[in-house]
DNA sequence: CGAAGGTTGATGACATGTCAACCAGACACC
DNA sequence: GGTGTCTGGTTGACATGTCATCAACCTTCG
């Protein structure tokens, strides 16, 4: 590690912004989303994902990906909302190891309950707050980063 | 909850990407973090915030309201940290119910040693893909993001 | 065929975070 | 000085996430 090239000022402040936003709006949309649909985050995640599947079901691992989890958290997160009625596991015709996750009559119900809500909280907390500069910034070197990340060499 | 005003394209597509980009950053750090200098983000937050103390020693609310902790998680934590030598606890002179806590000359080392690879993971995986411009979006509307999510009405 | 090697999920042990109950000291008020 | 309430911090039970490991299964190739 050579001469580290310390932050500047407003690089230092942005980025405990950033780290400072992150953290109370992760809490602030996940209180509501409790309070109002009785989801997790992740609970709401996955069940829109999923809902947004043509067939309403997908494999574990096709899952897995979207959601950037680990096939482990996937199957016991799956494992608890299964046994609150959320979602169910059905075998896989195609590959004998595989599974399938499906949305149950409760689990879409449950979604299109707590959508309305949950996009209004994302507004009010966020997306409202940012000039459409600021929104087109966003999503654009959001972007750039997550290319990076996930580049192959890197 | 009255018609939702569901996101349009652009926003919807920024949401992601700050969905995304959040999680890849973050596995990403504390990936590097564990590995070159065996401590986890919680762990380096802690050291960094008392480091930077005048005394190098915090009330442990003081210290919770700076990190955005609940005192029961700062409690646990600390209790860990000080198990591994890094921190230490002591009683408040001033108010007998509080504690302080200190940094012990291993934690001083760790945190010495930790913080010019970190700083530079940040500014490879985030800062240095950013435009000056983006930059300063990114200052100013975390700030105001949260502004409006610590204001005392909501 | 059948063994080797990779993939898919499931599972148990463990680390971490949250919530609620609790205790002791501070504080207010009579 | 009591007495009731508030505040700072700790603790235990529990929810969640991670990692390592395992069994079942596909695929390839001798």
């Amino acid at each position: 590690m050579e001469q580290p090239r310390w932050l500047d000022a407003r690089e230092q402040s942005a980025w405990r912004g950033y780290r400072r936003m992150r953290r109370l709006l992760d809490l602030e949309l996940a209180r509501e989303l409790t309070r109002d649909a009785g989801l997790s985050e992740p609970d709401y995640d996955v069940l829109s994902d999923l809902s947004e599947t043509p067939d309403q079901r997908l494999r574990l691992s096709e899952l897995a990906d979207r959601m950037l989890w680990s096939r482990s958290r996937l199957s016991h997160h799956l494992t608890r909302m299964q046994q609150r009625g959320l979602v169910a596991r059905e075998e896989c015709a195609a590959d004998g190891r595989g599974a399938v996750v499906t949305l149950t009559d409760e689990g879409r119900h449950a979604i299109e309950r707590a959508a309305p809500g949950h996009v209004a909280a994302v507004r009010r907390n966020l997306i409202d707050l940012l000039t459409p500069d600021e929104i087109a910034a966003l999503d654009a070197f959001t972007h750039r980063v997550v290319d990076h990340l996930t580049r192959p060499g890197e």
